[in-house]
DNA sequence: CGCATGCATATAATCATACAATATGCTCAG
DNA sequence: CTGAGCATATTGTATGATTATATGCATGCG
Protein backbone atom coordinates (compact mmCIF):
# COMPACT_ATOMS: atom_id res chain seq x y z
CA UNK A 1 0.00 0.00 0.00
CA UNK A 2 2.18 2.93 0.99
CA UNK A 3 0.74 5.71 -0.28
CA UNK A 4 3.46 8.09 1.25
CA UNK A 5 4.85 6.34 4.68
CA UNK A 6 7.34 4.40 5.16
CA UNK A 7 11.12 4.70 5.51
CA UNK A 8 10.82 7.33 7.58
CA UNK A 9 10.73 6.98 11.83
CA UNK A 10 8.07 9.74 11.68
CA UNK A 11 6.35 7.87 8.83
CA UNK A 12 6.08 5.01 10.79
CA UNK A 13 4.60 6.68 13.82
CA UNK A 14 1.92 8.81 11.16
CA UNK A 15 0.72 5.16 10.26
CA UNK A 16 0.73 3.60 13.35
CA UNK A 17 -1.45 6.66 15.23
CA UNK A 18 -3.10 7.52 11.74
CA UNK A 19 -4.33 3.57 11.99
CA UNK A 20 -5.43 3.66 15.80
CA UNK A 21 -7.35 6.13 14.81
CA UNK A 22 -9.08 5.88 11.82
CA UNK A 23 -9.85 1.76 12.64
CA UNK A 24 -11.21 3.23 15.55
CA UNK A 25 -9.05 1.90 18.40
CA UNK A 26 -8.57 5.28 19.27
CA UNK A 27 -12.32 6.89 18.95
CA UNK A 28 -13.22 10.73 18.63
CA UNK A 29 -13.26 13.03 21.61
CA UNK A 30 -10.39 10.69 22.97
CA UNK A 31 -7.29 12.39 24.28
CA UNK A 32 -4.39 11.32 23.57
CA UNK A 33 -1.62 11.25 26.08
CA UNK A 34 0.81 14.17 26.56
CA UNK A 35 3.65 14.75 24.07
CA UNK A 36 6.35 13.51 26.09
CA UNK A 37 4.58 10.26 27.34
CA UNK A 38 3.46 9.45 24.24
CA UNK A 39 6.94 9.82 22.87
CA UNK A 40 7.80 7.74 25.80
CA UNK A 41 5.42 4.78 25.03
CA UNK A 42 6.05 4.57 21.22
CA UNK A 43 9.90 4.69 21.66
CA UNK A 44 10.77 7.94 19.74
CA UNK A 45 11.78 11.32 20.57
CA UNK A 46 9.14 14.29 20.77
CA UNK A 47 10.47 15.89 17.57
CA UNK A 48 9.57 12.74 15.43
CA UNK A 49 6.15 12.32 17.35
CA UNK A 50 5.74 16.14 17.11
CA UNK A 51 6.08 15.95 13.04
CA UNK A 52 4.03 12.72 13.43
CA UNK A 53 1.24 14.42 15.07
CA UNK A 54 1.43 17.62 12.49
CA UNK A 55 0.61 15.27 9.70
CA UNK A 56 -2.44 13.81 11.20
CA UNK A 57 -3.27 17.54 11.90
CA UNK A 58 -2.92 18.38 8.35
CA UNK A 59 -5.44 14.85 7.32
CA UNK A 60 -7.52 16.35 9.89
CA UNK A 61 -7.16 13.46 12.18
CA UNK A 62 -6.71 15.31 15.54
CA UNK A 63 -6.48 18.55 16.70
CA UNK A 64 -4.06 19.85 19.31
CA UNK A 65 -4.14 22.74 21.71
CA UNK A 66 -1.84 23.80 24.38
CA UNK A 67 -2.70 23.33 28.25
CA UNK A 68 -6.16 21.09 26.61
CA UNK A 69 -4.34 18.32 24.99
CA UNK A 70 -4.49 16.15 21.59
CA UNK A 71 -7.60 15.24 21.09
CA UNK A 72 -8.96 13.06 18.34
CA UNK A 73 -11.32 15.01 15.74
CA UNK A 74 -15.06 13.53 14.99
CA UNK A 75 -15.17 11.97 11.17
CA UNK A 76 -16.73 14.53 9.28
CA UNK A 77 -13.23 16.70 9.43
CA UNK A 78 -11.24 13.93 8.38
CA UNK A 79 -10.03 14.24 4.98
CA UNK A 80 -11.80 10.96 3.66
CA UNK A 81 -10.27 11.65 0.28
CA UNK A 82 -6.24 11.38 1.46
CA UNK A 83 -4.39 8.61 -0.57
CA UNK A 84 -2.98 7.84 3.50
CA UNK A 85 -6.30 8.09 5.11
CA UNK A 86 -7.88 5.53 2.78
CA UNK A 87 -5.14 3.67 2.51
CA UNK A 88 -5.59 3.26 6.33
CA UNK A 89 -8.83 2.26 6.36
CA UNK A 90 -8.29 -0.59 3.73
CA UNK A 91 -5.68 -1.94 6.06
CA UNK A 92 -8.55 -2.29 8.85
CA UNK A 93 -12.35 -1.44 8.09
CA UNK A 94 -14.78 -4.37 7.98
CA UNK A 95 -14.15 -4.13 4.37
CA UNK A 96 -17.49 -5.00 2.41
CA UNK A 97 -19.25 -1.99 2.25
CA UNK A 98 -16.13 0.14 2.27
CA UNK A 99 -15.85 -1.05 -1.14
CA UNK A 100 -19.19 -0.59 -2.10
CA UNK A 101 -18.78 3.09 -1.39
CA UNK A 102 -15.93 3.08 -3.28
CA UNK A 103 -16.78 1.33 -6.52
CA UNK A 104 -20.11 3.59 -6.11
CA UNK A 105 -17.63 6.38 -6.78
CA UNK A 106 -16.13 5.10 -9.78
CA UNK A 107 -19.36 4.27 -11.20
CA UNK A 108 -20.03 7.75 -10.36
CA UNK A 109 -17.36 9.51 -12.13
CA UNK A 110 -15.43 6.91 -14.74
CA UNK A 111 -18.68 7.38 -17.25
CA UNK A 112 -18.55 11.03 -16.67
CA UNK A 113 -14.98 11.01 -17.26
CA UNK A 114 -15.22 9.31 -21.06
CA UNK A 115 -17.92 11.50 -21.45
CA UNK A 116 -15.43 14.25 -21.15
CA UNK A 117 -13.10 12.59 -22.94
CA UNK A 118 -14.93 12.40 -26.08
CA UNK A 119 -15.85 15.80 -25.90
CA UNK A 120 -12.84 17.44 -25.43
CA UNK A 121 -9.70 15.46 -25.35
CA UNK A 122 -6.64 16.53 -27.96
CA UNK A 123 -4.49 14.37 -30.26
CA UNK A 124 -1.92 13.46 -28.06
CA UNK A 125 -3.98 12.66 -25.34
CA UNK A 126 -6.35 10.20 -28.04
CA UNK A 127 -3.35 8.90 -29.20
CA UNK A 128 -2.48 7.53 -26.00
CA UNK A 129 -6.11 5.87 -25.22
CA UNK A 130 -5.42 4.62 -28.75
CA UNK A 131 -1.83 2.83 -27.49
CA UNK A 132 -3.65 1.59 -24.62
CA UNK A 133 -6.12 0.11 -26.60
CA UNK A 134 -4.07 -2.04 -28.30
CA UNK A 135 -1.56 -3.14 -25.81
CA UNK A 136 -4.66 -4.33 -24.49
CA UNK A 137 -5.78 -5.76 -27.54
CA UNK A 138 -2.15 -7.69 -28.27
CA UNK A 139 -1.76 -8.65 -24.61
CA UNK A 140 -0.58 -12.06 -23.72
CA UNK A 141 -1.71 -12.64 -20.51
CA UNK A 142 -3.26 -11.74 -17.52
CA UNK A 143 -0.09 -9.31 -16.40
CA UNK A 144 0.17 -7.46 -19.58
CA UNK A 145 -3.81 -7.03 -19.99
CA UNK A 146 -3.70 -5.56 -16.14
CA UNK A 147 -1.23 -2.95 -17.32
CA UNK A 148 -2.87 -2.04 -20.32
CA UNK A 149 -5.93 -1.82 -18.72
CA UNK A 150 -4.64 0.36 -16.18
CA UNK A 151 -3.40 2.21 -18.77
CA UNK A 152 -6.35 3.02 -20.57
CA UNK A 153 -9.02 4.13 -17.83
CA UNK A 154 -5.66 6.24 -16.34
CA UNK A 155 -5.29 7.69 -20.66
CA UNK A 156 -9.01 8.51 -20.35
CA UNK A 157 -8.74 10.44 -17.28
CA UNK A 158 -6.21 12.38 -18.64
CA UNK A 159 -8.09 13.11 -21.23
CA UNK A 160 -10.68 14.72 -19.65
CA UNK A 161 -8.13 18.04 -18.55
CA UNK A 162 -9.24 18.09 -15.32
CA UNK A 163 -6.75 17.35 -12.53
CA UNK A 164 -9.03 17.52 -10.08
CA UNK A 165 -10.80 13.67 -11.38
CA UNK A 166 -7.31 12.39 -12.31
CA UNK A 167 -6.45 12.83 -8.69
CA UNK A 168 -9.89 11.21 -7.34
CA UNK A 169 -9.58 8.62 -10.20
CA UNK A 170 -5.85 7.40 -8.75
CA UNK A 171 -6.88 7.91 -5.31
CA UNK A 172 -9.87 5.34 -5.12
CA UNK A 173 -8.49 3.51 -7.61
CA UNK A 174 -5.12 2.74 -5.84
CA UNK A 175 -7.31 1.73 -2.85
CA UNK A 176 -9.74 -0.50 -4.96
CA UNK A 177 -6.91 -2.21 -6.34
CA UNK A 178 -5.55 -3.36 -2.45
CA UNK A 179 -8.68 -5.36 -2.64
CA UNK A 180 -8.28 -7.29 -5.57
CA UNK A 181 -6.92 -7.22 -8.95
CA UNK A 182 -9.43 -5.04 -10.91
CA UNK A 183 -11.36 -6.37 -13.82
CA UNK A 184 -9.67 -9.80 -12.97
CA UNK A 185 -11.57 -12.97 -14.25
CA UNK A 186 -10.12 -16.58 -14.64
CA UNK A 187 -6.76 -16.78 -17.36
CA UNK A 188 -8.72 -18.35 -19.49
CA UNK A 189 -10.55 -15.12 -21.00
CA UNK A 190 -9.07 -12.33 -19.28
CA UNK A 191 -10.19 -10.39 -22.32
CA UNK A 192 -13.60 -10.88 -21.86
CA UNK A 193 -13.96 -6.57 -21.32
CA UNK A 194 -12.27 -6.48 -24.81
CA UNK A 195 -15.40 -4.91 -26.44
CA UNK A 196 -16.46 -2.71 -23.77
CA UNK A 197 -13.04 -1.12 -24.26
CA UNK A 198 -13.54 -1.36 -27.83
CA UNK A 199 -16.90 0.77 -27.28
CA UNK A 200 -15.34 3.54 -25.17
CA UNK A 201 -12.43 4.20 -27.07
CA UNK A 202 -14.12 4.10 -30.63
CA UNK A 203 -17.30 6.54 -28.72
CA UNK A 204 -14.00 9.33 -27.81
CA UNK A 205 -12.57 8.57 -31.44
CA UNK A 206 -15.93 9.75 -32.99
CA UNK A 207 -16.26 12.54 -30.42
CA UNK A 208 -19.50 11.23 -29.13
CA UNK A 209 -20.15 11.84 -25.30
CA UNK A 210 -23.37 9.91 -24.39
CA UNK A 211 -21.80 6.76 -26.29
CA UNK A 212 -18.68 6.37 -24.25
CA UNK A 213 -20.89 7.49 -21.10
CA UNK A 214 -22.86 4.43 -21.04
CA UNK A 215 -20.25 2.31 -23.05
CA UNK A 216 -17.93 2.56 -19.66
CA UNK A 217 -21.18 2.14 -17.45
CA UNK A 218 -22.11 -0.80 -19.01
CA UNK A 219 -18.20 -1.82 -18.76
CA UNK A 220 -18.03 -0.97 -14.72
CA UNK A 221 -21.78 -2.73 -14.34
CA UNK A 222 -20.36 -5.76 -15.45
CA UNK A 223 -16.87 -5.55 -14.06
CA UNK A 224 -18.53 -5.43 -10.64
CA UNK A 225 -20.97 -8.35 -11.23
CA UNK A 226 -17.75 -10.52 -11.94
CA UNK A 227 -15.91 -9.33 -8.70
CA UNK A 228 -18.52 -9.51 -6.18
CA UNK A 229 -16.85 -11.48 -3.49
CA UNK A 230 -13.63 -12.22 -5.06
CA UNK A 231 -11.84 -10.08 -2.88
CA UNK A 232 -8.02 -10.88 -2.09
CA UNK A 233 -6.63 -13.07 1.12
CA UNK A 234 -4.09 -10.82 3.22
CA UNK A 235 -4.21 -7.24 3.79
CA UNK A 236 -3.23 -6.02 7.14
CA UNK A 237 0.15 -5.24 7.39
CA UNK B 1 -10.57 30.81 3.05
CA UNK B 2 -8.05 28.93 5.41
CA UNK B 3 -9.14 25.33 5.81
CA UNK B 4 -6.43 24.07 8.30
CA UNK B 5 -3.25 26.60 8.63
CA UNK B 6 -3.66 29.69 10.05
CA UNK B 7 -2.81 30.43 14.25
CA UNK B 8 0.80 28.25 14.39
CA UNK B 9 3.99 29.27 13.08
CA UNK B 10 4.50 26.53 11.19
CA UNK B 11 1.33 27.15 9.70
CA UNK B 12 2.35 30.14 8.23
CA UNK B 13 5.27 28.55 6.98
CA UNK B 14 3.42 25.78 5.56
CA UNK B 15 0.73 28.17 3.34
CA UNK B 16 4.01 30.77 2.67
CA UNK B 17 5.56 27.57 0.74
CA UNK B 18 2.41 25.89 -0.49
CA UNK B 19 1.33 29.08 -2.30
CA UNK B 20 4.81 29.31 -4.02
CA UNK B 21 4.26 26.11 -4.88
CA UNK B 22 1.16 25.73 -6.34
CA UNK B 23 1.43 29.02 -7.74
CA UNK B 24 4.17 28.33 -10.02
CA UNK B 25 7.20 30.26 -8.23
CA UNK B 26 8.78 27.23 -7.16
CA UNK B 27 8.31 24.77 -10.01
CA UNK B 28 8.23 21.17 -10.31
CA UNK B 29 11.94 19.69 -9.95
CA UNK B 30 13.32 22.71 -8.53
CA UNK B 31 15.32 22.37 -5.22
CA UNK B 32 14.47 24.28 -2.01
CA UNK B 33 17.32 25.56 0.10
CA UNK B 34 18.65 23.80 2.71
CA UNK B 35 16.66 23.58 5.84
CA UNK B 36 19.11 25.56 7.88
CA UNK B 37 19.01 28.22 4.96
CA UNK B 38 15.87 28.06 4.18
CA UNK B 39 15.03 28.44 7.59
CA UNK B 40 16.79 31.11 8.19
CA UNK B 41 15.14 32.91 5.35
CA UNK B 42 11.79 32.28 6.65
CA UNK B 43 13.20 33.37 10.54
CA UNK B 44 11.63 30.73 11.77
CA UNK B 45 13.54 27.48 14.04
CA UNK B 46 14.69 24.49 11.82
CA UNK B 47 11.92 22.72 14.33
CA UNK B 48 9.07 24.45 12.74
CA UNK B 49 10.15 24.97 8.92
CA UNK B 50 10.70 21.36 9.01
CA UNK B 51 7.40 20.77 10.34
CA UNK B 52 6.00 22.51 7.55
CA UNK B 53 7.96 20.45 5.06
CA UNK B 54 6.42 17.35 6.68
CA UNK B 55 3.09 18.32 6.31
CA UNK B 56 4.03 19.72 2.56
CA UNK B 57 5.38 16.15 2.05
CA UNK B 58 2.17 14.53 3.17
CA UNK B 59 0.39 16.32 0.82
CA UNK B 60 2.87 15.35 -2.22
CA UNK B 61 3.92 18.75 -2.98
CA UNK B 62 7.65 18.00 -1.89
CA UNK B 63 10.12 15.25 -1.68
CA UNK B 64 13.00 15.27 0.90
CA UNK B 65 16.09 12.89 0.50
CA UNK B 66 19.06 13.44 2.69
CA UNK B 67 22.02 14.45 0.61
CA UNK B 68 19.99 15.29 -2.16
CA UNK B 69 17.84 17.51 -0.61
CA UNK B 70 14.43 18.42 -0.74
CA UNK B 71 12.51 19.08 -3.86
CA UNK B 72 8.86 19.64 -5.90
CA UNK B 73 7.60 16.91 -6.68
CA UNK B 74 5.40 16.68 -10.45
CA UNK B 75 2.28 17.75 -10.70
CA UNK B 76 0.59 14.65 -11.22
CA UNK B 77 1.91 13.00 -7.00
CA UNK B 78 -0.21 16.57 -5.60
CA UNK B 79 -3.58 15.88 -3.64
CA UNK B 80 -5.15 17.83 -5.55
CA UNK B 81 -8.35 17.10 -3.07
CA UNK B 82 -6.77 18.28 -0.27
CA UNK B 83 -8.52 21.72 1.49
CA UNK B 84 -5.50 23.05 1.26
CA UNK B 85 -4.00 22.75 -1.94
CA UNK B 86 -7.58 23.27 -3.05
CA UNK B 87 -7.56 26.52 -1.17
CA UNK B 88 -3.79 27.88 -2.10
CA UNK B 89 -4.64 27.08 -5.77
CA UNK B 90 -7.93 29.72 -5.55
CA UNK B 91 -5.46 32.48 -4.38
CA UNK B 92 -3.29 31.93 -7.11
CA UNK B 93 -4.93 30.63 -9.98
CA UNK B 94 -5.90 32.53 -13.09
CA UNK B 95 -9.08 31.20 -12.07
CA UNK B 96 -11.66 31.27 -14.83
CA UNK B 97 -10.78 27.28 -15.93
CA UNK B 98 -9.81 26.37 -12.27
CA UNK B 99 -13.64 27.23 -11.24
CA UNK B 100 -15.01 25.43 -14.54
CA UNK B 101 -13.53 22.53 -13.22
CA UNK B 102 -14.58 22.60 -9.91
CA UNK B 103 -18.17 23.48 -11.36
CA UNK B 104 -17.59 19.87 -13.73
CA UNK B 105 -16.81 18.02 -10.50
CA UNK B 106 -20.22 19.36 -9.02
CA UNK B 107 -22.30 18.89 -11.86
CA UNK B 108 -20.99 15.10 -12.46
CA UNK B 109 -21.66 14.13 -8.47
CA UNK B 110 -24.46 16.41 -7.12
CA UNK B 111 -27.10 14.66 -9.78
CA UNK B 112 -25.66 11.01 -8.76
CA UNK B 113 -26.03 11.89 -5.08
CA UNK B 114 -29.39 13.37 -5.31
CA UNK B 115 -30.33 9.73 -6.77
CA UNK B 116 -28.42 7.82 -4.37
CA UNK B 117 -29.93 10.26 -1.64
CA UNK B 118 -33.48 8.50 -3.54
CA UNK B 119 -32.88 5.33 -3.20
CA UNK B 120 -31.25 5.12 0.30
CA UNK B 121 -31.59 8.20 2.79
CA UNK B 122 -33.17 6.91 6.07
CA UNK B 123 -36.01 8.55 7.94
CA UNK B 124 -33.43 11.08 9.96
CA UNK B 125 -31.74 11.85 6.78
CA UNK B 126 -34.57 13.15 4.99
CA UNK B 127 -36.13 15.17 7.84
CA UNK B 128 -33.00 16.89 7.66
CA UNK B 129 -33.52 17.82 3.71
CA UNK B 130 -36.94 18.35 4.49
CA UNK B 131 -35.89 20.66 7.21
CA UNK B 132 -33.45 22.26 4.69
CA UNK B 133 -36.04 22.98 2.02
CA UNK B 134 -38.38 24.34 4.55
CA UNK B 135 -35.62 26.78 5.71
CA UNK B 136 -35.54 27.82 1.99
CA UNK B 137 -39.05 28.60 1.92
CA UNK B 138 -39.35 30.57 4.76
CA UNK B 139 -36.20 32.71 4.53
CA UNK B 140 -36.61 36.30 4.78
CA UNK B 141 -33.17 37.31 2.75
CA UNK B 142 -30.31 36.26 1.03
CA UNK B 143 -28.62 35.29 3.98
CA UNK B 144 -31.00 33.22 5.05
CA UNK B 145 -31.20 31.89 2.06
CA UNK B 146 -27.75 30.94 1.52
CA UNK B 147 -27.32 29.09 4.77
CA UNK B 148 -30.49 26.89 3.85
CA UNK B 149 -29.41 26.69 0.40
CA UNK B 150 -26.06 25.13 1.46
CA UNK B 151 -27.58 23.45 4.47
CA UNK B 152 -29.91 21.36 1.99
CA UNK B 153 -27.35 20.54 -0.75
CA UNK B 154 -24.97 19.15 2.39
CA UNK B 155 -28.10 17.38 3.52
CA UNK B 156 -28.27 15.40 0.67
CA UNK B 157 -24.86 14.44 0.21
CA UNK B 158 -24.76 13.36 3.89
CA UNK B 159 -27.94 11.14 2.98
CA UNK B 160 -25.99 9.02 0.19
CA UNK B 161 -24.32 7.62 3.44
CA UNK B 162 -20.99 7.47 1.38
CA UNK B 163 -18.56 9.78 3.68
CA UNK B 164 -16.51 10.09 0.28
CA UNK B 165 -19.41 11.80 -1.32
CA UNK B 166 -19.45 13.83 1.74
CA UNK B 167 -15.53 15.20 1.63
CA UNK B 168 -15.73 15.84 -1.72
CA UNK B 169 -18.92 17.45 -1.86
CA UNK B 170 -17.43 19.70 1.45
CA UNK B 171 -13.98 19.92 -0.31
CA UNK B 172 -15.26 21.61 -3.85
CA UNK B 173 -18.30 23.36 -2.29
CA UNK B 174 -15.89 25.61 -0.08
CA UNK B 175 -13.57 26.16 -2.93
CA UNK B 176 -16.20 27.19 -5.14
CA UNK B 177 -17.60 29.29 -2.25
CA UNK B 178 -13.96 30.73 -2.27
CA UNK B 179 -14.79 32.42 -5.87
CA UNK B 180 -18.50 33.69 -5.70
CA UNK B 181 -21.52 33.24 -3.27
CA UNK B 182 -23.14 30.37 -4.30
CA UNK B 183 -26.96 30.54 -6.70
CA UNK B 184 -26.15 34.07 -5.90
CA UNK B 185 -28.58 36.37 -7.61
CA UNK B 186 -29.76 40.27 -7.42
CA UNK B 187 -31.77 39.91 -4.07
CA UNK B 188 -35.08 40.89 -5.26
CA UNK B 189 -35.30 36.89 -7.05
CA UNK B 190 -32.74 35.18 -4.59
CA UNK B 191 -35.86 32.26 -4.53
CA UNK B 192 -35.23 31.30 -8.39
CA UNK B 193 -34.10 28.14 -7.42
CA UNK B 194 -36.84 26.81 -5.16
CA UNK B 195 -38.92 24.96 -7.30
CA UNK B 196 -35.88 23.20 -8.75
CA UNK B 197 -34.81 22.37 -5.36
CA UNK B 198 -38.52 21.11 -4.55
CA UNK B 199 -38.21 18.73 -7.31
CA UNK B 200 -35.03 17.33 -6.00
CA UNK B 201 -37.14 17.06 -2.46
CA UNK B 202 -40.12 15.09 -3.67
CA UNK B 203 -38.51 13.25 -6.23
CA UNK B 204 -36.59 12.42 -2.87
CA UNK B 205 -39.16 11.51 -0.78
CA UNK B 206 -40.91 9.83 -3.39
CA UNK B 207 -37.34 7.93 -3.79
CA UNK B 208 -37.37 8.62 -7.07
CA UNK B 209 -33.51 8.03 -8.03
CA UNK B 210 -33.51 9.70 -11.46
CA UNK B 211 -35.95 12.17 -11.15
CA UNK B 212 -34.13 13.65 -8.34
CA UNK B 213 -30.61 13.36 -10.34
CA UNK B 214 -32.30 15.15 -12.92
CA UNK B 215 -33.59 17.99 -11.60
CA UNK B 216 -30.70 18.24 -9.61
CA UNK B 217 -28.59 18.67 -12.38
CA UNK B 218 -31.48 21.16 -14.23
CA UNK B 219 -30.76 23.13 -10.94
CA UNK B 220 -26.96 23.24 -11.39
CA UNK B 221 -27.15 23.49 -15.14
CA UNK B 222 -29.09 26.66 -14.43
CA UNK B 223 -27.10 27.99 -11.70
CA UNK B 224 -24.30 28.06 -13.88
CA UNK B 225 -25.81 29.66 -16.47
CA UNK B 226 -26.85 32.76 -14.18
CA UNK B 227 -23.29 32.78 -12.41
CA UNK B 228 -20.74 32.66 -15.14
CA UNK B 229 -18.99 35.67 -15.27
CA UNK B 230 -20.12 37.09 -11.76
CA UNK B 231 -17.60 36.77 -9.75
CA UNK B 232 -16.37 38.15 -6.80
CA UNK B 233 -13.75 41.27 -6.62
CA UNK B 234 -10.62 40.30 -4.65
CA UNK B 235 -9.10 36.95 -3.94
CA UNK B 236 -5.39 37.55 -3.88
CA UNK B 237 -4.26 37.34 -0.26
C1' DC C 1 -24.68 35.55 46.56
C1' DG C 2 -23.30 36.12 41.70
C1' DC C 3 -20.14 37.75 38.45
C1' DA C 4 -16.01 39.47 36.54
C1' DT C 5 -11.08 39.67 36.85
C1' DG C 6 -6.62 38.16 37.35
C1' DC C 7 -3.28 34.51 38.55
C1' DA C 8 -1.34 29.72 38.69
C1' DT C 9 -0.59 25.84 35.89
C1' DA C 10 -0.58 22.30 32.42
C1' DT C 11 0.25 21.64 27.82
C1' DA C 12 1.62 22.42 23.29
C1' DA C 13 4.69 25.58 20.44
C1' DT C 14 9.11 27.18 19.36
C1' DC C 15 13.92 27.38 19.61
C1' DA C 16 18.88 25.89 19.75
C1' DT C 17 22.24 22.36 19.46
C1' DA C 18 24.22 17.99 18.95
C1' DC C 19 24.58 13.67 16.86
C1' DA C 20 23.07 9.73 13.65
C1' DA C 21 21.68 7.83 9.22
C1' DT C 22 21.78 7.97 4.40
C1' DA C 23 22.47 8.83 -0.38
C1' DT C 24 25.73 10.65 -3.70
C1' DG C 25 29.77 10.95 -6.16
C1' DC C 26 34.61 10.70 -6.20
C1' DT C 27 38.92 8.22 -5.44
C1' DC C 28 41.77 4.65 -6.04
C1' DA C 29 43.08 -0.06 -6.46
C1' DG C 30 42.59 -4.05 -9.49
C1' DC D 1 37.66 0.50 -17.55
C1' DT D 2 35.33 -1.14 -13.48
C1' DG D 3 33.95 -1.74 -8.97
C1' DA D 4 34.47 -1.25 -4.00
C1' DG D 5 34.85 1.79 -0.45
C1' DC D 6 35.31 6.21 1.66
C1' DA D 7 34.46 11.37 2.21
C1' DT D 8 30.81 14.56 2.44
C1' DA D 9 26.54 17.07 2.24
C1' DT D 10 21.98 16.94 3.66
C1' DT D 11 18.14 15.27 5.91
C1' DG D 12 16.71 12.54 10.07
C1' DT D 13 16.50 12.00 15.13
C1' DA D 14 17.26 13.24 19.77
C1' DT D 15 17.45 16.27 23.95
C1' DG D 16 16.79 20.14 26.82
C1' DA D 17 15.29 24.70 27.56
C1' DT D 18 12.23 28.49 26.92
C1' DT D 19 7.91 30.75 25.34
C1' DA D 20 3.02 31.14 24.27
C1' DT D 21 -1.64 29.86 25.19
C1' DA D 22 -5.77 28.09 27.09
C1' DT D 23 -8.10 26.50 31.24
C1' DG D 24 -9.85 26.64 35.67
C1' DC D 25 -9.51 28.25 40.19
C1' DA D 26 -9.27 31.74 43.51
C1' DT D 27 -10.06 36.14 44.75
C1' DG D 28 -12.23 40.41 45.19
C1' DC D 29 -15.90 43.47 43.79
C1' DG D 30 -20.70 44.64 43.05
Amino acid sequence: MRAASARNLHGHVTQELGVRIVSGALRPGESLPREEVLAEQMAVSRTALREAMRVLSAKGLIEARPKVGTRVREERYWQQLDADVLAWRCASMPTADFVQKLVEMREIFEPAAAALAARRSNAEQFERIEAAYQAMEASRNTDEWAEADLEFHEAVLIATNNELMISLFSVVETALASYFVLSARKSSDFKYSLPYHRKVYEAIRKRQPDVARRAMLQMILDSRAHITGKRRSGKQA
